[in-house]
DNA sequence: TTTTGTGAACTAGTTCACAGCT
DNA sequence: AGCTGTGAACTAGTTCACAAAA
């Protein structure tokens, strides 16, 4: 089979697992290449980072053929497949909705800028917030401004760190916009329509499983 | 089969994805509570939000037969019996090592405290961090200072909100000091000794993901 | 009748093990 | 010889569907 049959349909479903993992190869990658190494199998890399070597190698096979047999995979080459699959080729906007500590925190936070993020406004409905700027320089706009801003800039994702109560609308008026990727802070469960990625990352619901397994007295590894 | 009968041993090894959904179950009927709800069925639950009815029961019969045939579950009691097996019904003291945005922003998150866990201390190797204080009065300290302010403040959760290179060495650190419960926001895979939980927050990886399915152009819900 | 609690059926995800390249 | 790519086997997680209880 060639290599190009196997990229698989833009209609197939493929699962978070899988996008997180390839989030995860990326970041060894980079340290690989910082290090130096050119070439490294499978094996290695699943040895190196605690991970499983098959999953590695039929993670990597779901997009192409990118691997050399009795050789292994080019750092190099890999991780460039990587950002094309992750679309990290291309520099993606985002938007922070709500001013608060979080996202205030998360605006500045330099993993995201590094990683191709670019951070480029933040929105609030508070007279004293609306106007300014954070301290790494993203300007604070009204969220009436949203629709405005994020089609002049073109943001294709928005984070939700408001609170609780406000967390559908402000959904909502992401989806309103034309976003199709939203990243949730805020407790609870949001709804959006087909078409549109919600992934949630509610801080309190990573603090309340630790509590569990403290409680319960037996840990072992996360996935 | 008796209800004390059907809570499970502390050694049987529990799924996060169950932990999650515990907590998740927990905020809903928070919400409810709110709304004055008294009593609520397990599929008026799924219904409202989003989730499947039969995965709800089976979640909850694992720890206890919570519910009345006929009727469904008093919200009052389910909200108590979650917060004795999510181990919310004691105080939970926290650390976070790493004063920079993040952690700042972490140390003042409103949603931790209203959920019942206390920041009570920031560390940072920093000499113009040391000693002061966030603007939610979370006393920053010395990394040295670790093991000391954990056990006078009997610390059991510590969070890594440090750059990639540093975080491996602060979780053997916290390790040292013999908390149990580590919450990861640095990238990269970490590795704790069996017997303590490692959960991984890196935000990074969750707006990747969103990248891809960006990329990809096919959407969906999230689990 | 209504709704729980749960075995059975099903679906998704992971790991094994090896054929097939280089 | 060594390592990838992948069907087959296995394991985990979810949903169905119904007996038992109120």
């Amino acid at each position: 089979m060639s290599p190009s049959a196997k990229r698989r349909a833009a209609t197939d479903q493929v699962s978070d697992l899988i996008a997180s993992r390839l989030s995860v190869y990326l970041r060894c990658l980079s340290l690989l290449d910082q290090a130096g190494v050119c070439t490294v199998s499978s094996s290695a890399l699943a040895h190196q980072f605690h991970l499983n070597a098959a999953q590695i190698r039929k993670d990597l096979a779901y997009f192409g053929e990118f691997g050399v047999r009795g050789v292994g995979y080019s750092v190099l080459e890999l991780q460039r497949h990587l950002r094309t699959i992750l679309g990290l080729d291309r520099r993606l906007n985002v938007a922070i909705i709500g001013a608060g500590n979080l996202g205030l925190a998360l605006a500045d936070y330099p993993g995201f800028r590094q990683e191709g993020f670019n951070i480029v406004a933040l929105f609030d409905t508070l007279p004293e917030k609306v106007g300014k700027r954070t301290r790494g320089g993203v300007p604070i706009h009204h969220v009436k401004e949203l629709r405005r801003v994020v089609s002049r800039n073109h943001i294709t994702i928005g984070v939700v760190a408001v609170p609780a109560n406000a967390a559908q609308l402000v959904a909502n008026n992401i989806v309103s916009t034309g976003i199709k990727a939203i990243l949730n802070f805020s407790p609870g469960t949001l709804r959006v329509p087909p078409g549109v990625k919600l992934k949630n990352a509610d801080l309190t619901v990573s603090l309340e499983s630790l509590s569990f397994f403290l409680a319960r007295g037996d840990a072992g590894e996360e996935k």
